[in-house]
DNA sequence: GTTCGTGCAAACGGTTTGCAACAAT
DNA sequence: ATTGTTGCAAACCGTTTGCACGAAC
């Protein structure tokens, strides 16, 4: 099991108090947070830490493969810590967003498009959670 | 064949000059704008229109339904009058947004999700255009 | 004359940047 | 001493809003 530190390590990040304490948080949440989402949950642990280091820090790491901005909703990105192909379910009543496992859906036809070098791709849903 | 000044008649848009020229460029284009972007190209015609008469202007026709606002890149919106379902390409060179037709892919498992009523959803693409 | 649309400027929210103080090597 | 990191404030960019003027019914 790589503690915390040992991924920021791994990936040339400093480990300082205040990246870890960003990285305890973000991740580890299936929450899809935004940045000052971010900043409000890790003041708590971390009061002196500012907004700017929030916002450095997860630039910092999604630089280094650690998170992956997702430009899913209007005007904010959301930092997701699940890196690897996935969907998204976005809930309209809540605006959330929730990840969806690559199996659960199949996409076809997309390395077959004339002109396009398909790198990467996902599927995005909209729509209401059934309770 | 409908004139600009029937279709938003049809929406029960009153055709002003300025919203005229605005409709003749964002809904006639492929190009997948910012509203800014909107605003350049529409002040060559009509000088004295305003961002904010732009951006109000792009708001209400999002509204009526002659656009649809997409959450595509970060930290812009831009604004598609495609708005049929389809999926869409980004070029990660130039940043560009390219539709893709709904025929080209095939998703399966949407309507299988358990817990998720999926009202609508596209394929979001990244990847580089081949010359 | 009331309603609706426009233009301007100010405000706003999310994000980045410049800089001085500080910590680590 | 050098390099990297932090915190603060200011700047920045995309967008919205308040308000007074003007046009249309």
């Amino acid at each position: 099991m790589s503690t915390i530190v040992d991924r920021l390590r791994n990936s040339g990040i400093q480990p300082t108090p205040q990246r870890i304490a960003v990285a305890e948080f973000v991740l580890n949440t299936a929450a899809h947070p935004t940045a000052d989402e971010v900043w409000t949950h890790v003041r708590a642990r971390c009061p002196t830490i500012s907004r700017a280091t929030v916002y450095n820090t997860l630039n910092l790491f999604a630089e280094k493969g650690l998170l992956k901005p997702q430009p899913l909703r209007e005007g904010v990105v959301v930092f997701d810590p699940h890196v690897k192909p996935h969907h998204h379910f976005i809930d309209e009543d809540t605006g959330k967003v929730i990840d969806v496992p690559w199996e659960a859906l199949r996409v076809r036809g997309e390395k077959s498009l004339e002109g396009f070098e398909v790198r990467e791709y996902q599927v995005v849903m909209r729509g209401k959670r059934r309770k």
